[in-house]
DNA sequence: GCGGGAGATAGAACGTGTTCCTATCATGGC
DNA sequence: GCCATGATAGGAACACGTTCTATCTCCCGC
């Protein structure tokens, strides 16, 4: 039988397989913070853990899983911190959105490797890694709905989702285009922001 | 000496070498079209294409180049064939764009594995591929713009661009959640189209 | 206590992208 | 025609993701 998601944290038995799928998470954080895609190597990755690589290749079952489930503990980190911030500044959604979209990627663009190796993860990936990938979307949007309508208790409309999916998705090409030394931060964020600005005008 | 960039047909010197290079690109478009990325093997490429791998790699610096070059080769032919069509359907510019984007997307699914193979290439590309990737973002921008304003002469304004680069994110974004088989054909369809009326709302 | 089984370890082995090397070939200048 | 030089063929070699095998360890029910 070969397990074709990662294994969730919850769903490990006892303390020392929780631990291991810690510190399998944090040798790759590490690595990629270091080192970028290239260096998150198999190998390398089992070494710093201090595990088997058949150990490495239990819990997750491909360099892409283990690099987006790296992508998800940070994302959850990630959205949790804006959920405690109960003030997004801005008066208007379009600010409180730009506010959240710049500050996260300014948080991305402080480890420049670090989101290289994620987000060149997250586009390769292929069909077998769509439970995590469907989890960071859920994460995203539910950050950008959250900032258009602070407070509210009532599920976000159809056109805000399409809206968050949208910026969601112009935020991904942007993040790609940075990563791939395509565009500067400055016009990442400029693009961002006219992009924004064009699909929440109100 | 190691090129970094694709050699461009144009600036191959001899017929012979014209031949090759066509070659190689039929080869892995054959290749790609059967079994997708992973069945475009370099060994693969070369024997199709009747060159020694060695010259494969002197014509194209890796299997990313490789994908990435043929995708250029097919947005050239795409973007040729809608500047002939001298009349685009559609009253709006959001009916136009629609057509476009839905024609292509139609024809990319047209052949789902070719697809997968190129944009898997395209989002894995990395800074070295950065040439190669401009001018699919050129392309791109270029039949989104004169969709927009069909027969202009005058060259699209900043808003123009703007509007027509976060189309093709978003296009972007949902080739690759097809491709993946994270969304159907029809809700990738969908999406675009929402997009489309909430950025071109005249 | 103890035997059995799931999970862990160490490391060999395999496939494919990439590099490198050498012999051969083609071509343009004399 | 002939030579110098760069391009190509053919294939070995290497790196890293992935798989497999043999052995060990630890925990659970008895």
């Amino acid at each position: 039988m070969s397990t074709t998601t990662s294994l969730s944290a919850d769903e490990l038995g006892s303390a020392a397989q929780r631990d291991r799928h810690r510190r399998i998470l944090d040798a790759t954080y590490e690595l990629a913070r270091e080192g970028g895609f290239d260096a998150v190597q198999m190998r390398a990755v089992a070494d710093q853990a201090d595990v088997a690589l058949g150990t490495l290749y239990r819990y997750f079952p491909s360099k892409i899983h283990l690099l987006v489930s790296a992508l998800v503990r940070e994302f959850e980190r990630s959205e949790a911190a804006f959920r405690e911030l109960d003030v997004v500044p801005g008066d208007t959604a379009a600010e409180r959105v730009t506010f959240v979209m710049q500050r996260t990627t300014r948080g991305l663009q402080r480890d420049p490797r670090l989101t290289e190796a994620l987000t060149r993860a997250f586009m390769f990936a292929d069909a077998s890694v769509a439970t995590e990938i469907r989890t960071v979307v859920r994460l995203l949007t539910a950050m950008l709905t959250r900032a258009m309508h602070p407070g509210r208790t009532t599920p976000p409309t159809d056109d805000d989702t399409t809206i968050a999916r949208v910026i969601g998705d112009v935020w991904l090409s942007a993040l790609v285009a940075w990563v791939t030394g395509r565009s500067t931060a400055a016009e990442t964020g400029a693009h961002l922001e006219r992009a924004v600005s064009l699909l929440l005008r109100d």
